[in-house]
DNA sequence: CAACAGTTTAGAACAGTTATAATGTAGAAA
DNA sequence: TTTCTACATTATAACTGTTCTAAACTGTTG
C-alpha cells in the first residue's frame, strides 16, 4: 500500500527506472490489502482493467522477472503449464487444489518448521518449499 | 528390476495394453538398480540409446502420463521449462540446484514429517512435497 | 481368422515464454 | 533547457515443451 512517490522510490534504490509500466505493475501488484497470486495472464488482464494505456506482454514479462530478481516477487515451484508468483514473499507455504487449479497460501505458524538432516557439500540452502496438493473429500 | 513378462503382468493388471513401445520404456524406466529423474527429453535419449526400434515422441508423453495416472512415476513439482519425473514413487523429497539443474533425493528419514495445522475444508490431503532449493555456497 | 477397441505415429497445432531490432524515454551532463 | 546515452518498451517473430489429429497399426476377444 504504497503511492506512486513511493514505488518510484523502491525502484529506483533497486536500480531500476522507474518507467510508467513499472509504476502501473507496481500498483496493480502491490496497492492491496492483501497479497495474491497470480499467472502472467491474469496479471495482463488485471493490468488491462485498471489502465487505458496497455503495457506490451513482453514488458510485462519483463518486470516480473526483475521483480522477482530484486525479491518483490516468489515464483512458486508447480507442475503447471504456466508459472505462478506470489506477491506474499515473506516466507511461507502453499495448498495447491489441483482441480480447481487453485493457490491457497499456508501461514507460517500453520507449519511445522521443516528439519533437514542431510546437506549437499559445497551448497548452502537457498529455500525450503512445502507444497500440499489436495483433493476434494469424497469419504 | 523385473523381466519382461513380468513388466507385461503389471502393464496387464492396470489395464493398459502391453504394447512392445511400452516394455522397452518399462525397461529403461525400472530395470536399474537405483530410481532416477528425468525429463521427456532424457528419456528419449536414453530410449533411442538402448534399442534401434525409435519411439515416437507422442507415444513416450502417452506412456508416460499413463504410468504417472497408475502411480509408477511421480511428478516432481518445480520451477522448470520442463516436467521432471521420478522413478522412486515412494514418500520422499528433493534438492534442487538450480545452477546445475541438478535434482537429488532427500530420504524421508533425512526430513522432520511436515506437520500441517491448517486444512481447507471439503478437500483432503492428497500429497505434502518438500523442495528444497540449494546454491554455490561461496562463504 | 475377423472384428474392434486401444495404441502408435508423424506431423501439425498450440501455449507460454524468450529473443529481436527498431523506437522511445529517463536521467545525467553540458 | 538541450543533448546524449544507456536503459526500456514495443510488436512481432522465434522457440520450446507439450498436446492434438487422424490415419495406420496391433493386441485381444470371440
Amino acid at each position: 500500500m504504497l503511492n506512486n512517490s513511493q514505488y518510484i522510490e523502491k525502484l529506483r534504490s533497486s536500480g531500476l527506472r522507474p518507467t510508467k509500466q513499472r509504476i502501473k505493475i507496481c500498483e496493480v501488484l502491490f496497492n492491496t490489502e492483501k497479497t495474491f497470486h497470480f499467472t502472467i495472464n491474469e496479471l495482463v488482464k488485471k493490468i488491462s482493467k485498471s489502465t487505458n494505456d496497455k503495457i506490451s506482454l513482453a514488458t510485462v514479462y519483463n518486470t516480473i522477472h526483475a521483480f522477482k530478481n530484486k525479491g518483490y516477487l516468489k515464483e512458486i515451484p508447480i507442475n503447471s503449464d504456466q508459472s505462478y508468483f506470489d506477491t506474499n514473499t515473506s516466507h511461507h507455504h502453499h495448498f495447491y487444489d489441483e482441480s480447481q487449479r487453485d493457490l491457497i497460501d499456508i501461514d507460517e505458524a500453520d507449519v511445522e518448521p521443516v528439519k533437514i538432516y542431510t546437506r549437499i557439500p559445497g551448497k548452502k540452502i537457498k529455500s525450503v518449499e512445502v507444497l500440499v496438493k489436495v483433493e476434494d473429500d469424497k469419504s
